[in-house]
DNA sequence: ACGATTTGACCGTG
DNA sequence: CACGGTCAAATCGT
């Protein structure tokens, strides 16, 4: 039962989850550099809220040019991104192309070899039901080695900073030229909610300890303190206009308690985050159908759910969102 | 008893 | 063939 759509169109269709995951993980990012003023990105002006609003602004214009199909466009992409967050910031360097700094390349140049990495994200849903077969005991240590997959990495003094997700030790492994082994964690609903979402941690410098902890995919759970709570719902579901709202003064303003315990509680020491997100989206899922480039449910609540202390949460209620993607695509 | 962790084996990729 | 990512039996912790 294969269907062979064109890849172009389901990797479109994903990168442009990716982008929009991103845009919320930079979010957040932000949400904590208000919170926790020390933050610092990779040792460049990344951390800064402007640095991080640029980078917003850029993973969500990606997300417009990937479905408008000018992703190839890098004048394109400049002018959007320069445009628009001089707008914001008042005038600011805008978003590097994502190499110059190492924060968050983004997917224009991320994806140019965007076919050649089509590789399956572990664990797909086809892979989950192949080891449910007769060959699951066969198929152990079977897996596709990620390549570049949305990841993220963040340095922290401590092994164990707490995200808010559940997380399952599953393996560890001696890493050549590593002074430490490196620790595999997936989410502890990776089986009954067939959440992909996989992290790394590594001990990277002694004195002080600064452990580096990689993320791979993203939750698709959903395994934290009434998340739907925090989904602001102060703007009409039905205005589109602000399907992401990063400016709403209103509900930052009305859900201040919720922003400022999460802050409190999730961020217990400097944190040193180094954002290297290796942009390239993989997948080789074919089982979608074509109006599936449009973000189908499964995917906008993947993203809705993906960033749990998120402040910014998507203030659009989730039984219309088919409906605001359909406008979203169609206005840009 | 049950869930989490440990750890050696397994196996795909480069 | 070395390396690194994952599996799963054994073990541990509550």
């Amino acid at each position: 039962m294969e269907w062979s759509w064109p890849e172009s169109v389901l990797s479109n269709r994903e990168r442009v989850v990716e982008e929009l995951i991103q845009g919320r993980e930079l979010a957040s990012q932000l949400s904590k550099a208000f919170a926790n003023r020390s933050l610092v990105v990779n040792g460049d002006d990344g951390g800064s809220a402007e640095g991080i609003v640029n980078k917003i602004l850029g993973s969500f214009v990606n997300t417009l040019l990937i479905i408008n199909g000018k992703e190839s466009d890098q004048e394109f992409v400049s002018d959007q991104i320069q445009g628009n967050s001089s707008g914001v910031s008042g005038g600011s360097t805008g978003v590097s192309d994502g190499r110059r700094g190492g924060a968050y390349s983004s997917s224009w140049d991320a994806n140019h070899d965007h076919a050649a990495n089509i590789k399956s994200e572990d664990y797909n849903e086809e892979e989950i039901s192949c080891k449910s077969t007769s060959t699951f005991k066969d198929r152990r240590g079977s897996y596709k080695r990620r390549k570049a997959s949305h990841s993220w990495t963040t340095d922290t003094p401590a092994s164990n900073i707490d995200d808010s997700h559940a997380w399952r030790k599953y393996g560890q492994k001696v890493i050549h030229n590593a002074k430490h082994p490196r620790n595999y964690f997936r989410c502890t609903h990776k089986y009954n909610q067939a959440c992909k979402a996989i992290k790394q941690v590594q001990q990277v410098q002694d004195h002080p300890p600064v452990f580096r902890t990689t993320y791979y995919g993203t939750h698709t759970c959903r395994d934290y303190p009434k998340a739907s709570e925090l989904v602001l719902d102060c703007t009409s579901p039905r205005d589109s206009s602000k399907f992401i709202s990063f400016d709403n003064a209103n509900c930052l303003e009305n859900k201040q308690e919720h922003f400022t315990s999460f802050a409190s509680s999730s961020v217990k020491e400097e944190l040193i985050v180094k954002a290297t997100s290796d942009h390239t989206v993989t997948s080789h899922n074919n089982h979608s159908s074509p109006s599936d480039y449009l973000l189908s449910h499964d995917d906008l609540m993947a993203f809705d759910s993906f960033w749990p202390m998120s402040e910014f949460s998507s203030s659009i209620d989730q039984y219309d969102r088919d409906d605001v993607f359909l406008k979203m695509i169609a206005e840009s």
